[in-house]
RNA sequence: GGGCGUGUAGCUUAGUUUGGCUGGAGCACCCGGCUGAUAACCGGGAGGCCACAGGUUCAAAUCCUGUCAUGCCCA
């Protein structure tokens, strides 16, 4: 037996904090797994890692939260869930902040100042913040396995991780090839795009156009560079097979005003897209052909730099192609190809068959051989030089300054390159097909995510990059033959340490440079070279897209617990992801195990600040979680963010809206929970008893009202949570909470338990409250975990997470009271009408105090049941049901405009008003007699509707809904015993305010003065005040009102009132 | 530059799939009421070019086209 303790005053900090410990204490996590295992039936979750370099923040707090949320929900549900807690610590964002700290602006300097040394700092470098992760991951109430994590650095991770890059390699899905990245020769390192990002400057550089001559044509292709260093490298040329290109001929020299070097000659020739004739050319032309560019494809044109690049056996070099991206934006329309400057370029190349030779070397500067001016020196300052040999051959139209944004070295200032670098990648375009097929049976939230965002990006898909020239990470496990060229990809240490020869030592952990200097004996027959490793690491995504069996060491252990858990059910993570882990999960999965990595997958849309811009560092707008954690809590907060809005739209964090869910849902809550345990407390109720249980039947119609509405409830939030539409759900559960429970139930219930003597009627409602507050506390245990947890404990002295899911699941049975819609519906009526009533009453003029004698009700089903909370609801001695509709009411046509407008079409309007002046009791008979008709159309019973509104001059109000129209009529007479009561009302209010003002405890005795002047008061009346006020000693007009009496006017009537402390 | 979202009252949002009655709520504000009911509650008010511009339609917040702003990803 468990009796309710008093609840207390509401401190959610505190709350939350003890609840903690006693968690951590009593092992409830565990607990909430363990008491499950019976049901057999897994959910299994898989937890994205964050890296823990940087501090965690309010926007951190939302996908922990959800990822919470359907994992204590699916408890709920019967399922074991377990949580793994993940670390992801390798990635260019730690060698950053490294480089940083350590000053270390290139690879050189890295080197110089020892990998080994500088992977230890970005081994320590990662764990800076994990002890901030565990403490809001703890206080925001996230259950997760942080005593044992999965770590993407520790040797078993990585193991996995080769394990599945030779399945790869094995199936020829991994190769060498070239990626073009944004290159600083200065500190000899290629840039991701978030470095780049951090670089962008505007220049203005010297762009050029220029002439290629046809090989067998007099004309030249005007092309346009604002690189001129990649012009050595040139191969080849692009056009837009569909646009529109023309030749032209020029017809005179230009005027004085040309700018710097180059130019044409009269009947010079030259072939460029039509629509940029005007922006490109300085000369007066006339125009002797136009076609489509498809005509130039195949055409061959004379080498800028003969030698420059080798052709052989490239029959398509020095030729022109066709190329979807180019564009007549700018430039001619003629695109100069350098296949080894540029990605579309590579691309290009790659398609079509130009020869892949550098021009420039590492070190940025031309290599040997390309021209005699250039060779050796460094691109960027060999511009001018170029220009200068273009125009000697003649091969320079213009030259001119051109500002744009570029990207610069973040580190040294200096420009960066488009550069092919030589890289290895997976080949993604083989397996387009399983991977789209995959990709359509996952179950995605928001939908469009994976239909549009993730669809459209594989079915472009591209190979995969996955080495990085870097030092911190997963070394790439592929070594190669000095002598024979053999590429060897090792899967695990155990291979390792069987190829490797007798002079290596086997690494103390794999990472550089241990691993480096490694050296294989290479396997291929008769060879016995020595292979050396491919000194790369890889991309961290490759990493985390690992982490489903790579958590587990699988396949060198845990193989039980691997296939268990795959693919798993649900993963969740930020909208960013779907390109990052979302995809690397799936590529990796769909390449290893040719499977789907996960079922259901829920992308969250970001959380940013109250003006809608992103959270950053730099803007300092990130809120810090504490800031709420100690105010509100981390229950407001995580109701907050549920449902302020969709999970996956973007949510302006607003604290201020925290505040709001902590007012209105928790202190609303905990309000109607302290009500029901402080009375159950002092009544030393048990729930459990049976002395004291009223079955359902025998309690009152509120009660069964009340249950019937925490029942349909709970289902349509289960619904919500089943279509991820948690938002809905709690909005749902928080209007039951304060309008239906807080604002209704309990309030026309406090007098019940006011009672001081056992009855049915007060052991019914505690029953009742008991039980929906159970249902409550159950429902919002996934989302707000600690309050609900308070609530449950008080009542049951036990854990809310190990408690069933009210609405059950496939695996447990639901609990939930029967559904009664008729009386739903009742209540709702008799809840508009009271509003109704209301209404009526300020428009009359009639103060709430004073009653009415008689109410009635016209129309609309039998309320009887709810008489009497209506009479107290409106202050009325007496309602009444009359069926005289006419005497109160009179009917209204309403147009039934969807289908009027289908009939009428343009002549609606005309119609419409038409029927707005028409009589509608003439109309409605004429429909009844089928010839009704306005404007030429026929009108139909279908065509309108039929209302019914009070008539003029009533104090009435007529409400319209499912049970049609009914009419609340009120009595407005006034006599002197309906004067008694409003007086005697007035009196006991002011006294009660007093009290509180007092702050008397409510059994408190008080003596008690009362002096009327101008009018009386019945002796009935006097003693209902006696009463209510607990009045010990009571003197009505007796002496004089002494000096310390509050007064007040009512009704003409002056009142004196004083009280004390009996 | 491209793909995908988002844009409704001062703030947070419902309604957009499937066009139809006067675009609903909450917070804040104003007036009134009620209360041994809490930061509560009830009634009323003010506050909306439904981002902008076109188009389709008898009828557009809703469908179509374009533009702008903002976010994510890619370049």
């Amino acid at each position: 037996m468990v009796v309710p303790e008093p609840a207390g005053e509401f401190d959610p900090v505190s709350l939350e904090n003890s609840l903690m410990d006693l968690w951590r204490v009593e092992g409830t996590f565990a607990k909430s797994i363990e008491s499950r295992r019976g049901n057999n039936s897994p959910f299994t979750f898989l937890e994205g890692p964050p890296t823990a370099n940087g501090k965690p923040g309010i926007h951190h707090v939302i996908s922990r939260l959800f990822k919470d949320m359907v994992c204590r929900w699916k408890t709920m549900q019967g399922h074991v869930v377990e949580r793994k807690a993940g670390w992801d610590t390798h990635g260019l964002p730690v060698e950053i902040e490294v480089q940083k700290q350590l000053n270390l602006m290139s690879n050189e300097e890295i080197e110089e100042y020892g990998m080994k040394e500088f992977n230890e700092k970005c081994k320590e470098s990662v764990w800076t913040y994990e002890e901030a992760w565990r403490e809001m991951t703890e206080r925001m109430a996230f259950w997760v396995d942080l005593d044992d994590p999965y770590v993407t650095l520790e040797d078993e991770y990585i193991e996995s991780a080769w394990w599945s890059l030779k399945q790869m390699f094995d199936k020829g899905l991994l190769f060498r090839g070239h990626k073009v990245l944004p290159y600083c020769p200065q500190t000899g390192t290629s840039y991701s795009s978030h470095e780049v990002s951090l670089g962008y400057k505007e220049v203005t550089e010297p762009a050029v156009f220029v002439k290629f001559k046809l090989s067998d044509d007099d004309a030249s292709v005007l092309a346009w560079t604002t690189t001129p260093w990649t012009l050595p490298g040139n191969v080849g040329l692009a056009v837009g097979p569909e646009l529109t290109y023309c030749r032209v001929r020029i017809t005179s020299d230009p005027s004085e005003s040309w700018e710097g070097r180059g130019g044409g000659e009269v009947g010079e020739e030259m072939i460029l897209a039509k629509d940029l004739v005007g922006s490109v050319l300085r000369n007066h032309v006339e125009l002797l052909d136009e076609f489509p560019g498809s005509e130039l494809i195949g055409k061959s044109y004379v080498p800028l730099f003969p030698g420059a690049v080798d052709g052989a056996g490239c029959p398509a070099a020095w030729t022109i192609v066709g190329a979807d991206f180019v564009t007549t934006t700018d430039g001619t329309g003629v695109v100069h190809t350098a296949v080894m400057y540029g990605e579309d370029d590579y691309r290009l190349g790659m398609q079509v068959g130009f020869p892949a030779q550098h021009t420039v070397g590492m070190d940025g500067k031309f290599i040997p051989g390309i021209h005699k001016d250039i060779d050796g020196k460094y691109v960027k300052e060999c511009d001018d030089i170029i220009i200068d040999i273009l125009s000697a051959e003649g091969c320079l139209y213009r030259e001119h300054s051109y500002t744009h944004d570029y990207p610069h070295c973040w580190r040294t200032d200096h420009p960066l390159l488009y550069y092919a670098m030589d890289s290895w990648f997976v080949r993604m375009t083989a397996v387009k097909e399983k991977i789209l097929q995959y990709n359509s049976e996952v179950e995605w939230a928001p939908e469009w995510t994976g239909t549009k965002r993730m669809g459209e990006w594989l079915s472009n898909i591209k190979d995969w990059a996955i080495s990085r020239e870097r030092y911190w990470g997963t070394p790439l496990p592929v070594w190669i033959c000095k002598e024979c060229g053999k590429e060897h990809c090792v899967g695990s240490m155990e291979e390792l340490s069987k190829m490797k020869t007798d002079s290596s030592k086997m690494p103390p952990e794999l990472h550089r440079p241990y691993v480096d200097e490694i050296l294989l004996l290479c396997p291929e027959k008769e060879c016995g070279g020595e292979m050396i490793r491919e000194p790369y690491v890889m991309d961290c995504w490759f990493d985390s897209g690992c982490a489903s069996f790579a958590q587990w060491h699988y396949p060198f252990e845990n193989g039980d617990k691997f296939d268990g858990s795959f693919p798993v059910d649900y993963i969740c993570e930020a909208v960013d992801q779907t390109r990052g882990w979302f995809y690397s999960l799936m590529a990796v999965s769909t390449t290893v195990f040719d499977s789907v990595c996960y079922r259901r997958c829920l992308s969250l849309g970001h959380i940013l600040d109250k003006e809608g811009k992103k959270m950053s560092k730099s803007k300092g707008n990130v809120v810090n979680p504490w800031d709420h954690f100690n105010k509100e809590g981390a229950d407001s907060i995580r109701w907050y963010m549920t449902t302020q809005s969709a999970p996956w739209s973007p949510t302006n964090f607003d604290p201020n809206g925290v505040r709001e869910s902590y007012a209105k849902m928790f202190l609303t809550l905990w309000n109607v929970y302290k009500f029901h345990a402080d009375y159950a407390s002092l009544d030393g109720f048990d729930p459990d008893s049976d002395d004291t249980f009223v079955p359902l039947g025998e309690r009152s119609p509120l009660d069964q009202w009340i249950l019937s509405r925490v029942s349909s409830m709970a289902q349509e939030y289960h619904e919500k949570f089943v279509q991820w539409d948690f938002h809905k759900a709690g909005r749902e559960l928080e209007g039951f909470v304060v309008n239906d429970l807080s604002n209704w139930y309990v309030r026309r219930s406090r007098r019940r338990l006011w009672n001081e003597d056992d009855s049915a009627d007060k052991h019914s409602c505690q029953n009742t409250l008991h039980e929906v507050l159970l249902i409550v506390c159950k429902l919002m245990a996934p989302v707000s975990p600690f309050v609900s947890d308070a609530i449950h404990r008080g009542l049951t002295g036990s854990s809310v997470h190990l408690a069933d899911w009210p609405v059950g699941s496939d695996i447990i049975e639901s609990n939930l009271p029967p559904v009664d819609p008729l009386i739903e519906m009742e209540m709702e009526l008799i809840r508009s009408i009271a509003e109704a009533g209301r209404r009526v009453r300020v428009e009359a003029g009639r103060r709430q105090r004073l009653p009415c004698r008689s109410g009635w009700i016209v129309g609309g089903p039998d309320l009887s049941g709810f008489h009497d909370i209506l009479s107290e609801e409106l202050n009325v001695e007496k309602i009444s049901v009359i069926d005289d509709l006419d005497s109160f009411q009179k009917k209204e046509i309403v147009p039934n405009r969807k289908a009027l407008g289908a009939k009428c079409r343009a002549d609606l309007p005309t119609v419409l008003s038409e029927l707005q002046s028409i009589d509608p009791e003439n109309l409605l008979l004429e429909i009844e007699a089928g010839i009704a008709a306005i404007g030429g159309y026929e009108i139909l019973a279908s065509d309108i509707e039929i209302k019914r509104v009070e008539k003029d001059g009533f104090a009435a109000e007529t409400l319209s809904g499912d049970y049609g129209d009914v009419s609340l009529v009120l009595d407005m007479e006034i006599d002197d015993d309906l004067l008694s009561k409003g007086l005697s009302r007035d009196i006991i209010r002011r006294i009660q305010a007093k009290r509180k003002d007092l702050d008397l405890e409510i059994e408190a005795k008080i003596n008690l003065n009362v002096w009327l002047e101008g009018g009386e008061i019945s002796n009935y009346d006097w003693q209902r005040v006696i009463v209510e006020t607990r009045a010990e000693n009571a003197y009505l007009n007796e002496g004089n009102a002494n000096s310390g009496s509050i007064e007040f006017e009512v009704d003409g009537v002056k009142i004196s009132v004083h009280i004390e402390k009996a």
